[in-house]
DNA sequence: CTACGTAAGCTTACAGTGTAAGTTTCAGTC
DNA sequence: GACTGAAACTTACACTGTAAGCTTACGTAG
């Protein structure tokens, strides 16, 4: 029987997660290459294989770290504001890792971690009086307005306007500033009066708005499912 | 000054597009190839290029495409029941083409079909009194909860469970079924009790208690906004 | 009718991808 | 010191997007 185990081992499945992580966030989702990780690591790309058995499985690896991430501080507030609270941090950590956001829409939930961030938000949620069951509908709910507005976060960061149009009308491709690009001179006078003047969208302030505007949601539907219980 | 145009034309980008986004459809994302979408058209790979000059271009266009499904009936029954409706137009298209959906959150809303449906929610949002800058946030808000919901509905129909936790804990990979496989013996009780019985996760249901949870948000939004205007 | 210009489509080629299969290298035990 | 087993390397292959150049067939001008 060996007592000290693995001596000689200088890679681990955490270790080039966290490489294969940094990696993306540096140059990108399309930039994780089994080759430039290996290189990351200086080692052969099929070394990796040991470690993560498919590229699939390496993806699910990132999305899994980037959940565990998140820390839970409940802090007992009421519903309302713990849950404002926690969904902040949810989004932080996905605004620290704009790219690896994809990832986490192919696997959601799956790995372990992503299983005891759930946990913690069903019942965050069920604290403002849902049964599991309409608590983890929610969950599913603020989970998808977050990854989504994350998502567009980062189309908006990148260059967009890829498309040629070479039948239909406009064309794209100039460096016009964004209201512009998005709201084009012809027609359309709400995207126009919506987007003139702005740099670009400001997705934080997207979140915050989006974020209070779907707890008042939850508390419409909360004092709908129990008319006689007390608010707090 | 040539009269009749273009004769030979057996290729359209249009034809293209359509090829496009029925092999997307039928035989998902990744089986989208320039190889295997030339041969669906019997054509050569290359020759597509004449009609989309880059594979990015050719994804924008099928988002494009899909966005052009969406049909808007206002039938002014007040602003509250025309949102529900044109998002449910929104939905429908998204769950006609799951495989699709990621498209359209790399490319959102850039292309002339995509402005239009811009315009058309926008304009619906505004119907509830805010001002285009409001109802474009709130517009963009709808969007990512729609979007992110259908990519979840394309997670939760292909298989899940990849990674391999080889340091972690439980492991995944038997065909258990879902709800075991989402809240696994051992902890978790508010997975468990979630999720137990459950097939799989009915997504039209999420979208529609979402969407009326939406809306309420919305209305007290609204009536945050402007507290001595009534309500209709 | 012939010749031509032009655009639609084809051929070839290349660098880069994930990964299956086999081979080398080396720490630790008899 | 020989053996064992895992860690890392090497080679190879099928497949990807796409750059560059070539071939074909059409509508029109002469």
């Amino acid at each position: 029987m060996p007592k000290t185990a693995k001596p000689r081992q200088v890679l681990t499945r955490d270790r080039v997660l966290a490489a294969a992580l940094a990696l993306v966030d540096q140059r990108g989702l399309e930039a994780l290459t089994m080759r430039s990780l290996g290189e990351a690591l200086s080692v052969e790309a099929m070394s990796l294989y040991r470690y993560c058995p498919s590229k699939a499985d390496l993806h699910a690896g990132i999305a899994d770290r980037v959940l565990g991430e998140i820390v839970f501080t409940p802090a007992n507030r009421g519903w309302r504001l713990d849950l404002r609270n926690a969904m902040r941090g949810f989004w932080r950590v996905l605004v620290s890792h704009p790219n690896a956001v994809p990832l986490m829409l192919i696997t959601p939930l799956n790995t372990p971690r992503g299983r005891e961030a759930g946990e913690g938000m069903v019942r965050l949620v069920g604290q403002a009086g849902f049964a599991p069951r309409d608590a983890h509908r929610i969950f599913r709910m603020l989970q998808a307005f977050a990854l989504g507005t994350a998502l567009m976060l980062r189309a908006n960061r990148l260059g967009g306007g890829v498309v040629s149009t070479s039948a239909d009308g406009g064309s794209v491709g100039s460096r016009a500033p964004n209201a512009e690009r998005l709201a084009p001179k012809t027609a359309y006078p709400l995207l126009r009066a919506a987007l003139s003047g702005l740099e670009s969208i400001d997705l934080e302030a997207d979140f915050e708005v989006g974020l209070d505007l779907q707890l008042d949601g939850i508390e419409a539907a909360r004092t709908k499912l129990t008319p006689k219980r007390k608010r707090r």
